[in-house]
RNA sequence: GGCCCGUUCGUCUAUCGGUUAGGACACCUGGUUUUCAACCAGGUAAGAGGGGUUCGACUCCCCUACGGGCUGCCA
C-alpha cells in the first residue's frame, strides 16, 4: 500500500442514482464515514451516473435525503460522475500514449462469435483476445469505431491486499483486456472509478465484496497510470432474514424505508455499525463512540442478515438514551415523514412532560405514539371495550369520591400516591382495584403508562375533566 | 461452466493453537409490579461434513457440501 500512515484519510461513498438509497449501500457510507470521521479524514460523495438511461435526478436527491436522515455529512461538493467524463476519456488517451492501452476495432459481433467459438471448443473460460492488441497502426481501419482497451498483463497474477478479505490473488489469464472508452467515445465504469478515486484522493477504498474481483483489473488501471494504489475493503453485502441476498421481498431494503417505520437514527446507525463489525463486545455505543472504536479489521467477511428484533432492541437503548429535546424533533420529523398529523401545540407541551417517562420503554416512534395516545386524545376520551368494562358501577362510584380530592391536591407524585392509598383503603380495595377504573377513564384504554405519569403529564384540569366525563 | 469470497448458539458476533467456546438479540423460567411494557436474576442453545499438520485444533492446510459474488461497449 502506497499511503502512509501520516496521509490523511480520504474515503468516499459513490452510489448509482438508480434509485433509492439501499440499506446496503447505507451501511457501505456509514462504514466510510466513520473511518474517515474516527481518523479526522474526508468522506466524499461521488454519483456514478454515467449510465444515462437508468439515473435520475430524483434518485440523487432520494440518496442525499437517506445519508442526511442517517446523519452521515459530506465533504466537499458532490461529485457528478458523468461530469469528469472529459478527464476519463484524457486518461484513457493517456494510456494510448504510454501504451499501456490500444485501440480495438472488433466489433460486438466478432467478440460473441469469438466467444462462441471457446465454447464450443469446451474452453473453461473465454476470455476476448483482441486481435488488435498487438496490431501494427498501419494496419487499422480508416475511420472505423473503435474501443481502447487496456492492456492487461496475460500472465502473471494480481494480488489484492484487502484489509477485510485478505490477500486475494487473481490469476491474470482470467482477466480480459477490459474497454475503458466506449466507441461512442465514453468511459466504462472500471476506468471512471479509478481516475475519479484517484483525483478525488482517495486513500482507502471501503466498498461491497461485490466489487473484489473488479479490484484486480482497477488495480491494473493504477498501475497503467503509474498512480498509488488505495488501500482496499471489501466488505460483504447484507442478506434477509432468510440468509438470501436483500431484495425487495424482503419488504423494507431502502433507508427511507426505515425512517417511516419509525426507528431512530442513532439506533439504526448503531445497528447497521454492529452489523458485521464488532469490537469485543460492545453493543450500545455512541456515534462518538463507534467513531473512535471502528476499525478495518474489526469487519467480518461472512455476509450478516438483517435481523429486526435487534434492530429494534438496539433502537430502543437509543430512544431511552436521547436527549428530550433531540427527540421530540425527531419524533415530529418522523411524524411529517409518516404522514402523520402534527403535535398540535397542547400535545406538544404534554408530551414533552411525558416524554423523560415514556421513551425508557419504547424502541420505536410508533410505540413512543402508542404509549403517548393518553395525550394524543381530546376530551371526551370514549372508551374502549374493555375500558368501558372497568367503568363498571362500583367502580364509578369510587372514582366519585375520588374526583373532589383531586381538585385539591397538590400536584406531585407524592401527594396523589397519598391519595389514590387512602381512596383505595377507604373503599377495602386492593390498589389495582383503584387503578383500572382511573386508567380507563383518563385514557379510554386498559393499557397504558402508570396512572401517575398520565396525570402528572396531562395535569389537573384535563385529569379531573377526563374523569368528569367518564362519571358523567 | 470458469474464477473469487465465505461457513462459531435461531440471529449478530468474541476467540487470533491450549477457554467449562464469552457477550448481545430472540426464546424459556423466576422476581418486581396499578395494566402493557421496561427493568432485575437465572436457563436452553454453536465451531457444516470429511481428511490431514500438531503433544494439542473453532483457530493452519486439503477435499466435499452449502451460500454469495464476478464472468457486459451496466454500475
Amino acid at each position: 500500500m502506497s499511503s502512509t500512515p501520516s496521509t490523511p484519510v480520504v474515503t468516499r461513498f459513490a452510489p448509482s442514482p438508480t434509485g433509492y438509497l439501499h440499506i446496503g449501500g447505507g451501511r457501505t457510507a456509514l462504514f466510510n464515514w466513520l473511518y474517515a470521521r474516527g481518523r479526522g479524514g474526508k468522506f466524499l460523495l461521488r454519483i456514478e451516473d454515467t449510465d444515462r438511461e437508468r439515473s435520475t435526478p430524483e434518485a440523487t436527491a432520494a440518496i442525499l435525503r437517506g445519508l442526511t436522515w442517517l446523519g452521515l455529512d459530506w465533504d466537499d461538493e458532490v461529485v457528478s460522475q458523468f461530469e469528469r467524463r472529459d478527464r476519463h476519456a484524457a486518461v484513457a488517451h493517456e494510456m494510448l500514449v504510454r501504451g499501456t492501452a490500444y485501440k480495438c476495432f472488433s466489433t460486438q459481433e466478432e467478440i460473441a462469435a469469438y466467444r462462441a467459438a471457446r465454447e464450443a471448443e469446451g474452453a473453461s473460460y473465454a476470455v476476448f483476445l483482441s486481435p488488435w492488441r498487438d496490431a501494427d497502426p498501419a494496419s487499422y481501419p480508416d475511420g472505423a469505431p473503435y474501443v481502447i482497451r487496456m492492456m492487461a498483463p496475460r500472465t502473471g497474477e494480481t494480488l489484492i491486499d484487502d484489509q477485510v478479505q485478505g490477500r486475494v490473488v487473481i490469476r491474470n489469464e482470467t482477466l480480459d483486456d477490459m474497454i475503458v472508452l466506449r466507441s461512442d467515445g465514453t468511459p466504462t465504469y472500471m476506468l471512471a472509478v479509478v481516475v475519479d478515486d484517484h483525483d478525488m484522493g482517495v486513500t482507502h477504498v471501503i466498498r461491497g465484496d461485490d466489487h473484489l474481483n473488479n479490484a484486480a483489473r482497477q488495480q491494473m488501471v493504477y498501475d497503467a497510470m503509474g498512480w498509488d494504489v488505495p488501500v482496499w475493503a471489501h466488505i460483504p453485502l447484507i442478506h434477509g432474514p432468510d440468509g438470501k441476498k436483500l431484495s425487495k421481498r424482503h419488504g423494507a431494503t431502502g433507508v427511507e424505508d426505515y425512517q417511516t417505520m419509525g426507528y431512530p437514527a442513532a439506533g439504526m446507525r448503531n445497528y447497521l455499525t454492529r452489523l458485521g463489525w464488532a469490537h469485543g463486545d460492545a453493543e450500545i455505543f455512541t456515534t462518538a463512540e463507534a467513531m473512535q472504536m471502528f476499525d478495518l479489521s474489526g469487519i467480518g467477511r461472512a455476509p450478516a442478515r438483517l435481523d429486526f428484533k435487534k434492530l429494534e432492541n438496539t433502537c430502543g437503548h437509543h430512544m431511552a438514551l436521547a436527549d428530550d429535546a433531540a427527540l421530540l424533533h425527531e419524533l415530529e420529523a418522523f411524524l411529517t415523514a409518516a404522514q402523520l398529523p402534527p403535535l398540535t401545540d397542547g400535545q406538544k407541551v404534554w408530551m414533552e412532560r411525558a416524554l423523560p417517562v415514556l421513551k425508557k420503554s419504547a424502541k420505536t416512534f410508533p410505540e413512543l405514539i402508542e404509549k403517548a395516545s393518553f395525550l394524543m386524545i381530546f376530551r371526551p376520551v370514549l372508551p374502549d371495550l374493555k375500558a368501558a368494562e372497568a367503568l363498571d358501577a362500583v367502580s364509578r362510584g369510587i372514582l366519585r369520591s375520588l374526583t373532589p380530592r383531586l381538585q385539591n391536591a397538590s400536584w406531585t407524585k407524592e401527594a396523589l400516591e397519598l391519595i389514590l392509598n387512602e381512596v383505595a383503603a377507604e373503599n377495602g380495595i386492593g390498589f389495582g382495584k383503584l387503578a383500572a377504573p382511573l386508567r380507563a377513564a383518563i385514557a379510554g384504554r386498559t393499557v397504558t403508562p402508570s396512572v401517575y405519569d398520565m396525570m402528572l403529564v396531562l395535569g389537573r384540569e384535563e385529569t379531573v375533566g377526563r374523569l368528569g366525563d367518564a362519571l358523567s
